[in-house]
DNA sequence: GGATAAACTACAGTTGCTGTAGATTGAAGG
DNA sequence: CCTTCAATCTACAGCAACTGTAGTTTATCC
């Protein structure tokens, strides 16, 4: 029987992290001694890190409940599955194109940036006026 | 003397977002009519475009609030907001590094999903077993 | 003067946690 | 057996940066 903060420690996840999975019902409720201390299974470890590594993948908490439905019934196709990758897999794909034209934006500013006083910084007179960018970047966010 | 929902209208924000900056000090507070309501001039709409096309280009409301203090002074030396632009530009480097880990795994995940059942499935067998990653992918979020 | 869009306040909800306060519990040492 | 101290407990507030809702009031047009 584990207790929470060893649960933490090998997963890397904080206490209260892992109470917080429980109360949204990412993790089953755990059982209790009798002082009302969670204790746990090797297969709540197992079930904790999947879902680390899930998040470390980027996937939502939406999609890591699914994966783990999907895993807890092994009979389904895997078409789910694959499909909520793929789908994970687009969204990092488009925020590498949106960030990476960011990042052309931001080169072009602080490179021409020579130091001058505020009245003439470039980074300040890109951020006044949108026309003076090159590219679109419209959406915030992700 | 402009509404709120010009402004809102002419820079593409929410209406409740612009009362939100105002809330937090980014905006200064507008001025109001008899019965209440905000009136605003070009010079808001400017500062509320500055603040969006930043946000735009990533920066932090705590980082524009420094930019529009550097805009607002303009005898200071250029140097503080060209720090700013740099500090934007390695986390967005930053990030576009981690998402491409990302993406490569994601890659090999659904890559070698076969469509088999459940039981089978590469992507929930990846999400088990952190071992089977080529790539570290350590840190979580943005 | 009535209709209607737009504005107002106030507050809850989003995502995914993290931090705090104050009270208990459990395991180890004396 | 008793103390002690880390670990755990609950409950709730806070973060970023908004977004949405409810219920009310204002401004404008015909």
């Amino acid at each position: 029987m584990l207790a929470i903060g060893t649960l933490s420690r090998r997963t890397g996840t904080k206490v209260q992290t892992i109470r917080y999975y429980e109360e949204i019902g990412l993790m089953n409720e755990a059982g209790r001694t009798s002082g009302g201390q969670r204790r746990y299974f090797e297969k709540d470890l197992d079930r904790l890190a999947f879902i680390r590594h899930s998040r470390q993948l980027g996937f939502s908490l939406d999609s890591i409940r699914e994966l783990l439905d999907l895993s807890d019934n092994p009979s389904q196709s895997c078409a789910e599955a694959d499909s909520i990758a793929r789908r994970q897999l687009r969204q990092v794909e488009q925020r590498i194109k949106r960030l990476q034209a960011l990042k052309k934006e931001l080169k072009r500013m602080v490179a021409e940036c020579e130091g001058d006083s505020v009245a003439e910084c470039k980074v300040l007179e890109v951020l006044r006026d949108h026309s003076e960018c090159l590219t679109e970047h419209d959406e915030i966010g992700a």
